[in-house]
DNA sequence: CACATATATTTACGGTTGTCAATGTGTAAA
DNA sequence: TTTACACATTGACAACCGTAAATATATGTG
């Protein structure tokens, strides 16, 4: 909703192995040690990113046993995406009558 | 393209301040002399994050004289949503087939 | 030319962040 | 209960990153 939660949205994802968790979840739930396999780092390493995704809202967890299993929440992508529309979007339609906020105009 | 690039993209916008630089693009072309006065931040600190939005296709520049017009760039645009959409999706429709790679299914 | 303005670069500093070793917690099996 | 396994937490460290002062470059003005 707010700013900041945006900036930490935008965070969660700003990371070589969160990316590659993201892609290794595409296809369906998976428990961490599975990750921890297919990711070149170490178990805590591992937990500190499954966190930092899970408080972003992108991932769900699930506990069964002494396992973690983690998903894609549809609900966190949605929201992600239309997060991500607010900020890398052109108003194309928009007039140019705000651009002559600018200092430096000459067309004026 | 690359993975790499992928992260360096996606990093491009991890910030606050590029954020907001974002926004303040949204209605047309502003030189840094206007978006110095927007955002809270010295001159070289503006430059510093104009060339990583730069950097990453997502703005474009322009210069006019000793003023530099900064806008968005719609390829650059439209080429980082489709980056994040191949991060940010779940494969609803996917089997679930795939998932009895988990070490600890109950399933099987 | 000297001077002012807009921007880029260099440099240094402080805070953040990713990482792993060590340890703690919880669960299940022997 | 003891042992083993999966995961979380803590603490420490190194690398990265945002920041601003100082300086450099480029353009325009007198």
């Amino acid at each position: 909703m707010g700013f900041r939660e945006d900036v930490r949205k935008v965070k969660a994802l700003a990371d070589e192995n969160r990316l590659a968790i993201m892609l290794a979840l595409q296809h369906g739930e998976k428990c961490g040690c599975v990750l921890l396999e297919e990711l070149n780092i170490t178990q805590p390493t591992l937990s500190h990113h499954m966190k930092i995704l899970c408080d972003s809202g992108l991932v769900a967890s699930r506990k069964e046993g002494k396992w973690m299993h983690y998903s894609l929440s549809p609900e966190g992508i949605s929201s992600y995406r239309e997060m991500i529309s607010g900020y890398v979007r052109c108003d194309c339609e928009c007039e140019e009558d705000e651009s002559d906020t600018c200092c430096c105009n000459t067309t004026g």
